[in-house]
DNA sequence: CGATGTTGAGCGAGCGTTCAATCGTCATTT
DNA sequence: AAATGACGATTGAACGCTCGCTCAACATCG
């Protein structure tokens, strides 16, 4: 598919999927090292391995570019999400298989979630709302795991919580590496947080802990 | 303290403080509403109350202001997460009276979080170090209130990943908020998650939980 | 009238974007 | 086989504008 959402001027379809590709695997790098506002259009092309005015033949604004980032590495992330959880699995072990499997997706993709994530608020509020919905699916996927494997144990309002809480527990592991990595491996990080989703803190919650079955607007 | 990290030409010290504080309140709105690199020196002087010359004379360069925000913002919370969390407690109830309180601060100044989060980045590398100094001091105070609490039933590794876990999941009220308070308010959402760190699933926990008791280097 | 603080027109660099010129390829004509 | 021309793709010099920052002139006050 080429983004209809992102025009271009150029008529050969597949061409226009390898300059992309091309554009795309350059700017994460250079977004990376200055984010997206210090970065130019014209490193961006010679990073790409092409002319600037090449570069315009395949996107109408610098924005563009920015958007085909974030939709290729959410793209990217979700696939590899469909492919490594299998959302029919009805065992807590398949749940911590999947939080498994999704942590080292995180480990693996850290660059690219980082600078996803401190660049799509300069997307245009459509963009970032189309982008922001593959965030939901995968949410959802998590969300669909839990329930599989704990049927009839938890509220709506905390399984949505607790797919939230795995899912930033993920990214986090990206964005505060410079606190997490010092302390953790991915392995000792996957198995830490585990071992407190599992357990919990398990003792003198009588009183403290309200009923909690509230999924009400706010 | 007049920030020796930003200095002014400016004699009156007692002016300096004014003047800045004009600059944070009138740039904390801006960088709200269009992000620090979008927000012209001339807009930023405008919200201040005086010229684009006044503005230069408090400090020397655009990143300035944001420092100066950030700054501000990182010590506000700080200061009222001193206030209102005693980490000579020694109960599980003040634990979640900490967590209550810390969430709440989360709530009250969730766009000036939101800000600060997304803008850092744009720091150098020596503010960004200065800055996230009061980030770890936080950190470190759940942690202290976490080792109070639960005194010797939690290997080193565990309690630092779950103050981690509280900290972020404060800020995470503000930077999911476009999902998260749809679905909860944030008296429902403290709520549900010291359910769940109270609580963890708790079942089938054999074979599948590792020690976790590491704390080694990455 | 010095000293301190304020002003905003103006400078200049940098950046996003354009477009006339050029290249490469291949079907058509000679 | 060589010449022609049409078409799609590529190039980078050039344009215009924005924006960070300066500074000579001015205001205020003791």
């Amino acid at each position: 598919m080429t983004d209809q959402q992102v025009p271009s001027t150029i008529k050969d379809e597949a061409l226009i999927v390898k300059r992309r590709n091309q554009m795309i695997k350059g700017a994460v790098t250079l977004f990376m090292e200055k984010g997206f506002h210090k970065t130019t259009t014209r490193e961006i092309a010679k990073a790409s391995g092409f002319s600037i005015g090449t570069l315009y033949e395949y996107i109408r604004k610098k924005e563009d570019v920015l958007f085909l980032v974030c939709d290729s590495i959410y793209q990217r992330v979700k696939e590899r999400m469909e492919a490594s959880i299998d959302p029919e699995q009805t065992t807590v072990k398949s749940l911590i298989q999947a939080v498994r499997s999704y942590f080292q997706l995180m480990d693996d993709m850290q660059d690219e979630v980082l600078v996803m994530y401190q660049e799509v608020k300069s997307l245009s509020r459509e963009a970032q709302e189309y982008v922001l919905q593959k965030e939901r699916d995968m949410v959802a996927m998590l969300e669909q795991v839990i329930i599989n494997s704990l049927p009839g144990e938890y509220a709506e309002a905390e399984v949505r919580l607790m797919a939230n809480n795995i899912f930033v527990q993920g990214q986090m592991w990206g964005f505060r590496r410079w606190i997490l990595q010092r302390n953790f491996t991915i392995k000792t990080y996957t198995d830490t947080q585990i071992h407190l989703l599992l357990r919990g803190l398990g003792k003198e919650t009588e009183g403290i802990i309200q009923p909690a079955d509230n999924a009400g607007h706010a």
